[in-house]
DNA sequence: TTGTACGCGTTATCAC
DNA sequence: GTGATAACGCGTACAA
């Protein structure tokens, strides 16, 4: 069974080929009443549908829109055990649909570039999450088509940028903390890198010691990856050799699930003896027990957000390149739950 | 800036069309050394990246791959929440990457039909999770293009199976509960269908509880959705109401985070009071707190399989029909961790 | 080695 | 005002 392609239609129909690509795109004002029910009724006949390929050859889009997400270190596998992106790539999936626009999901590889997979498919725009070398972002500007960063400080007028006050968020976990009588504070955190959401969170953390009049102790700074494993074996270094430490600001709620895991297997109970802050709200967070508190950044509306931004800067592409606003702060909050003590 | 074409290519090289395609597509013996290089040196000099779209306009090939997944009841967003999908996800696009082709990510649509999608796009292959109603296994059929189906009963020759053996899961978690000294055992569940995952794992259940003679009783399924808050209401219901029970088989991991909670809220303690068998095996499970026993399916492994299995039919399309094996079961073994407790 | 018809749809141009 | 013809976009592969 042959394809059905345009020109079927046209046979079947007994017009021309242009008649059926003008009914096809609204363009009804060339084409008489009686042809277009024609038309109309052989598309359904036929159950012709048209061919996006073929259209994007003469329009020049792709009606595709590219996500780029982190990958482990391998460079094998998509990081995709943290739910965080699951729920952000859902957001986005759904707002993009309804535009007639798909997904095209990937992980950046060694030899094939960004640049090759904008390129080769025609990318209309692209989502980029998380944070790449430099080398990425020049290439992304080549590409030369609108891109959505979520969750990064580069600043450059050829992006727009979607993320949170990660500075302000880890201001708020640590004030959390401070507020409910904690005084010596601990950080576990994933690598601080310059200009990094980790480093503004990290940022924070120092500023809310800062103002309530707290020393900062680098030792109370536990830096490696953002992973389970991290906060497991921080949680149980911190319960054995940092008694005085009795309050935890984990910068992500991965970190927070292992450090819990870390402190117990140390002996010692969340939040009896150590409170906990995460960060993000994935939706774990209120499955876990005990239930996380944890700064809550609302990810789907991230996602969302960014998917909007994306597809308005596409439909105005044709016109002047408008850029809109630069950066777009999703507002944060603090999901108090049940890993935090008041201490007296 | 306008985009590179191989015109362009071969305009710098002083050389024709054919010439570059035949360099690009490695029919080298046609063209000369010298051509070669000239030609290379081009490609290089001017940055020329190929476009899959027009390539595919002429080999009848998208090098794509559809992906679908469910969604949640409102048809809005997918079913992402369930860390399960991702996982499968991740491992599908590592497998595919390998071969040049990208994924598409995609719900299905009211209006918008399966076989839209897969018509307009032209996709090469697709991978199709869970499942759906009959009209959408018909689309597959007429889309005419190899289709891998995950976790799904339907017995069509059209089809390649990937799952695993739920009766079996069904039976392994129920047994691991027997053979701890459980005699009363409940079963927290979704809907079960006929021909679904769950119905299989049902009907393990029941034959565990068979062959070790004990009664099966209708009372101790508890029956609704594949989510962490029928979990939780059923925990709080058995913990309350059904003192005699004192093992549980949740069929889906969020549904045994749930139910933990629920048990934990009504004053009672897992694995002390009552034991929790989960199912899948998701990367939270040993996360968790307490961490979860349950049956362990391969997830990433699952994902991975499916998509070999795609790709090779994808290369034998040209050739005959070749179908192999209708159907590949991933194994299953038991992840024996803390919520079970033996019984004397 | 090269010229060119072809794949599928869009749209400018031309004819009635 | 309606409708058809044909060039075009980008690569492929056959004929010359």
């Amino acid at each position: 069974m042959r394809k059905i392609t345009i020109k079927d239609v046209a046979r079947n129909a007994g017009v021309s080929i242009a008649a059926v690509s003008y009914v096809l795109n609204g363009k009804e004002s060339k084409v008489s009443q009686d042809t277009i029910a024609r038309i109309h009724e052989s598309i359904k006949e036929l159950n012709y549908i048209p061919s996006i390929t073929a259209r994007g050859l003469v329009k020049n889009t792709s009606e595709l829109i590219g996500v780029i997400i982190p990958q482990t270190e391998d460079h094998k596998q998509l990081v995709f055990e943290n739910p965080f992106y699951s729920e952000m790539i859902s957001a986005i999936e759904a707002v993009v649909r309804e535009d007639g626009y798909h997904i095209i999901l990937a992980g950046v590889d060694k030899g094939k570039t960004y640049l090759d997979i904008s390129t080769s498919r025609n990318l209309d725009g692209a989502i980029i999450m998380g944070i790449y070398s430099e080398q990425l972002y020049e290439e992304c500007k080549q590409a030369n088509i609108p891109i959505v960063l979520i969750d990064s400080y580069v600043n450059d007028s050829d992006f727009t940028n979607v993320g949170i006050d990660d500075e302000l968020g880890g201001y708020m976990a640590t004030k959390h903390l401070i507020d409910n009588g904690h005084r010596n504070i601990g950080l576990v955190t994933g690598m601080i890198r310059k200009d990094g959401v980790v480093e503004k969170r990290f940022l924070g953390y120092k500023r809310a010691l800062q103002e309530a009049g707290l020393f900062y102790n680098p030792d109370y700074v536990f830096e490696n990856s953002v992973s389970y494993t991290h906060g497991r074996s921080s949680g149980t270094l911190i319960a054995e050799k940092y008694p005085e430490i009795t309050g935890v600001f984990a910068t992500a709620d991965m970190v927070a699930f292992g450090l819990i895991r870390g402190i117990k297997e140390a002996g010692k109970e969340v939040p009896e003896h150590i409170s906990v802050v995460g960060f993000d709200d994935i939706s774990m967070a209120h499955m876990f027990l005990p239930p996380l508190t944890t700064v809550r950044q609302q990810i789907f509306l991230k996602g969302e957000t960014a998917a909007k931004l994306l597809i308005d800067q596409i439909r105005k592409k044709r016109g002047a390149k408008a850029h809109g606003k630069k950066r777009t702060n999703i507002p944060l909050e603090i999901a108090d739950r049940e890993t935090v003590r008041k201490l007296h």
